[in-house]
RNA sequence: CGCGGGGUGGAGCAGUCCGGUAGCUCGUCGGGCUCAUAACCCGAAGGUCGCGAGUUCAAAUCUCGCCCCCGCAACCA
């Protein structure tokens, strides 16, 4: 392992309107990273908020709004949004800080002194009602293919990446590094692109205000070219070389595969052009949808993700959208799927074992931790299960994570059932239930620390049943994750239900 | 001929790159247990892996063709 901190990413959100539990999906990712990597080494964790372009400056058009104050207005939404799904994040960039543009108008001065941004002409077919530009193919007898109406030959000058220089070094590099970008669907998709071919990329807008100035122009910069940087910007690039270059490049740089172009292809080609290195690995994860339909704004079936986390409980949506799908694939949503999952996996395997182990303590020990027994077949078990669930999680693959611990959800529960500490009490057999209820209760204690990136807020109070000090339980694993760690003597306590039964009652 | 993803027991999904007893969760049925959130544990039933052809000793997995579903396509983030 290095000493570099592990840097993990978010997209930063375009907020052209309120946030939704896809944004909070993403998020949720990128912070049982950063808590699991926290578990071995520094680690720093990137969101914030993309603020310019025309949508932005509508949105709050339409509200009456300048769009720095519509702007102002709506991120306390979101960094409330992330709060509730407690999510820990260590720097929350704006688009909009000065921070930030300083750094884009000098990017992109650099650039225009090398040459990798160059003024040319930008010409195309445009409708106005639609804002969009078509390709002569697509128009339908001289008119716009979605709304009919008549299009305009638009010409104008331009400011443009040499987006087209970096084809062959791109295609290149991905051909080099088959697991750069993940999963392999975009990946194939995005080499597909490559050797299709890659024109260069306008990067100035004229007709716009809302955007970073174009330094000694006029017009502002493209919103993607200005939103990609934040990577770099928010922490020291061309300011603070020390702090940049331990933290850059980037770990792991999550996505929705929607975006996957912009940040494969684009975003590497800008890093080059300025001398720096790609992230280490891109991933793009799958969407969230609603009976195998894109969730939307559009669509009318966009989800609250407040409502969500008062009605099911913040850390069970996490473990819900970190267990049900294979992290990169597409996913469906359903209240039912959630509650099945609460129910189910957190509340009879793992809540109920939290239950009736400290209820077994507590009416055979008092809730006091007895001594530990000398056969250690139990524990030898798990003795590797902290370093595959490691990998695993660093592997991106959290479903398999999830289903690795329940092993040892599933063993535990198992123990009791087998070895009956109702009879041992009854027959006496002291040693032997000694023996148990410390097992049981160690395992609980491991449980804690393995799920803890994945549920925070429930993990801590398992933490706290189980008589511990709460700041121990996100300690480095290796140190904690060895069997015995609970002390003898130890005094629990039963509490309420972790996750108590959610029952879902029609409303029809 | 734009690009890509998918079609696996009742439901939702793994597995497909690197062919070799088709696996998981939920549900259903039967049994066990009583510490526990009617929870837990054990067992069983249930699938010609979209269709057709090909390669092979062997195909869910490779090749070709076809059918169906979905996403992307842009100066929309």
């Amino acid at each position: 392992m290095s000493s570099r901190a592990f840097y993990v990413t978010t997209p930063i959100y375009y907020i052209s309107g309120n946030p939704h539990i896809g944004h909070a999906y993403t998020t949720v990712v990128a912070d049982v990273l950063a808590r699991t990597a926290r578990a071995f080494g520094p680690a720093f964790f990137l969101t914030g908020t993309d603020e310019h372009g025309q949508k932005v400056a509508n949105a709050a058009a339409e509200h009456g709004k300048t769009p720095q104050q519509w702007c102002d207005e709506l991120v306390p939404r979101w960094q409330s949004l992330f709060a509730a799904y407690h999510v820990q994040y260590d720097d929350f960039i704006r688009t909009t800080q000065p921070r930030h543009t300083t750094k884009v108008q000098r990017v992109f001065e650099r650039l225009r002194e090398s040459g990798d941004v160059y003024l040319g002409k930008y010409e195309g077919w445009y409708c106005v009602n639609d804002e969009t530009f078509w390709l002569e193919s697509k128009l339908v007898n001289g008119c716009c293919p979605t709304c009919g109406r008549e299009v305009q030959w638009i010409s104008e000058d331009d400011w443009f990446f040499r987006l087209s220089a970096y084809r062959d070094r791109l295609l290149a590099y991905f051909k080099a590094n088959p697991e750069w970008v993940r999963p392999r669907s975009v990946y194939n998709e995005m080499v597909a692109l490559l050797e299709e071919g890659l024109d260069d990329l306008s990067i100035s807008r004229t007709n716009l205000e809302w955007g970073i100035p174009i330094p000694g122009d006029g017009g502002v910069i493209y919103v993607w070219f200005d939103a990609l940087l934040n990577y770099i910007t928010a922490i020291g690039w061309s300011e603070n070389d020390e702090r940049f270059h331990s933290l850059w490049p980037a770990n792991v740089q999550l996505i929705g595969k929607e975006i996957a172009r912009f940040h494969t292809i684009i975003w590497p080609a800008i890093l080059w052009a300025l001398g720096e290195v790609a992230p280490e690995l891109v991933f793009a994860h799958g969407w969230i949808t609603v009976d195998g339909q894109k969730m939307g704004k559009s669509l009318g079936n966009a989800v609250d993700p407040f409502a969500l986390a008062d009605r099911f409980g913040a850390d069970s949506l996490r473990y819900f959208l970190l267990r049900e799908a294979p992290f990169g694939s597409d996913f469906s949503y359903s209240e039912e799927k959630i509650a099945q999952r609460h129910n189910s996996d957190l509340g009879n395997d793992l809540g109920n074992l939290l239950k009736r182990s400290l209820s077994m303590l507590q009416k055979y020990r008092n809730g006091v931790v007895p001594h530990r027994g000398e056969d250690a077949t139990f524990a030898q078990r798990f003795t590797n299960l902290p370093e595959r669930v490691r990998a695993l999680i660093f592997s991106l693959d959290f479903r398999g994570a999830l289903e690795t611990i329940w092993e040892l959800v599933t063993a535990l529960n198992r123990a009791i059932d087998e070895r009956k500490p109702w009879t041992l009490a009854k027959e006496g057999r002291e040693h032997e239930l000694d023996a148990l209820l410390y097992d049981v209760s160690e395992g609980l204690r491991w449980l804690a620390i393995l799920l803890h990136p994945f549920m925070p807020e429930r993990t801590a109070q398992m933490w706290e049943q189980l008589g511990l000090d709460p700041a121990a339980i996100a300690e480095d694993w290796t140190r904690a994750l060895q069997w015995g760690g609970l002390p003898e003597g130890t005094q629990t306590a039963v509490g309420d239900a972790l996750f108590p039964r959610i029952e879902l009652v029609e409303s029809a």
